[in-house]
DNA sequence: TCTGCTGGATTGTTCAACAATCCAGCGATC
DNA sequence: GATCGCTGGATTGTTGAACAATCCAGCAGA
């Protein structure tokens, strides 16, 4: 669903030689929710804004039937809100929304983290983190946003389970609509940068506990500064 | 998506007296994937096998395309399967979805009764244990199955999420489409009636850890139980 | 036995049309 | 002047047909 590898057909690692042969084209109807991912992400398409079926049709020269089926893909994932016979919108974070998507990563991560995870998964999380600080050095700040995601999602990977990858990608692609650039700064992405070092180690020492416990302290203060932020 | 209330415009419980009138016509394509839904919960459909769509759209009676809108909201759901240019096929779950679904309950479950709930969650709690009795005594083997789907669909419930309750929804539904009536049996449902009455009592006694704890051991259980059943 | 082709069936996609629904605007009425 | 009711236009919901793309089973030939 949202994202890459999901067809079931994967067998990756039990013949490593053989490069795994991705040659299948996607249809229409994913290029155009593929598309119009890029668009929610990068935040050309304001949320709450109506997107209206003939005109993104005639914009990328698809069909309104195909653009339909990008729109329910989309509204699965949580991007798009679709209101029965008014169209569809990108979606809105309410207030109540940040409680629940962060309770959904308490729920998730945590978990992940203290199931501990292959010596691979662990090594996942510390490419993460160096990712982060490699991005800090050159000042990216973009690469610093996408770092964060690596990690988060490297620790739910922990757990090696397709489907609380697959949850965990949607519930990043909606946080990467809702905090898009404008709210992103670097003075956002200075406390955790060593926070993630300190998780890691943690990880890396076989302290799961404690692990879990700084995981869980994080998700419970960034959840109280996007609800100030946003909030009041 | 899976299931009642995805419209977030409800407001439930702030004005109670008003009955949140819900006279919405679901869309024929919303129809046929509920009939859909049913016919795979109820097993008339066996996992594996084919649905093609020009068969379904004539049983029916609906175009192809409304068929086509109904497949891909089930494909999002993981009940259905597609697989570009061969067709959509009843889901199958391998040996490995089973350590997967079990992975994704005990990080919601575990996770949504730690977080205790308020007075009318626990309520729920409550009464999907007493209606699981009611069924037992009166030899409702299919009442009892729900009952049990209520039970942990009420744990997640408290933690007051609409995400994590759709996600919980739909692991849900994809254990209804494989485990159907057929491997259910009487025996199989004897343990956990006391087993939830246990867990239900520590909750009111807020006993929370506990609480958790019995719930874990009770999905490792299951997990085994079902690997047993299955897998080899 | 294997290879390669071929025809039929099914999916992917488009298009055009119509019904159903919503919404803004505009009078009519009290 | 505010409300009601209507109306017309725009948009969504749904259909049916058509064609391209793809897959697959079966068959002919080496």
């Amino acid at each position: 669903m949202a994202g890459a590898d999901q067809d079931s057909s994967e067998h990756a690692g039990l013949d490593g030689a053989r490069a795994r042969m991705r040659l299948r084209v996607p249809s229409v109807a994913e290029r155009v929710a593929e598309e119009l991912r890029y668009q929610l992400a990068e935040g050309f398409l304001v949320p709450g804004s109506k997107l209206t079926e003939a005109t993104i049709a005639e914009d990328l020269g698809v069909s309104r039937n195909t653009v339909r089926e990008a729109f329910a893909e989309l509204a699965a994932e949580r991007l798009l809100l679709r209101q029965p016979n008014k169209g569809v919108f990108v979606a809105t974070l309410e207030a109540g929304d940040i409680h629940d998507v962060y309770t959904v990563r308490r729920a998730i991560e945590v978990s992940s983290i203290r199931a501990g995870g292959s010596p691979e998964g662990i090594a996942a999380v510390r490419a993460a983190v160096d990712e982060g600080k490699r991005a800090a050095a050159a000042d990216d700040n973009e690469g610093l946003g996408s770092a964060n995601q690596h990690f988060h999602g490297a620790i739910v990977a922990l757990a090696e389970s397709n489907r609380l990858n697959t949850i965990m990608a949607q519930i990043l692609a909606e946080m990467r609509l809702y905090f898009h650039k404008a709210t992103m700064n670097a003075h956002f992405y200075s406390d955790w940068l060593q926070e993630n070092e300190q998780i890691c180690s943690a990880l890396e020492a076989g302290q799961l506990e404690r692990a879990g416990d700084l995981l869980l302290a994080y998700l419970n203060r960034s959840e109280q500064q996007q609800a100030a932020i946003h909030g009041e």
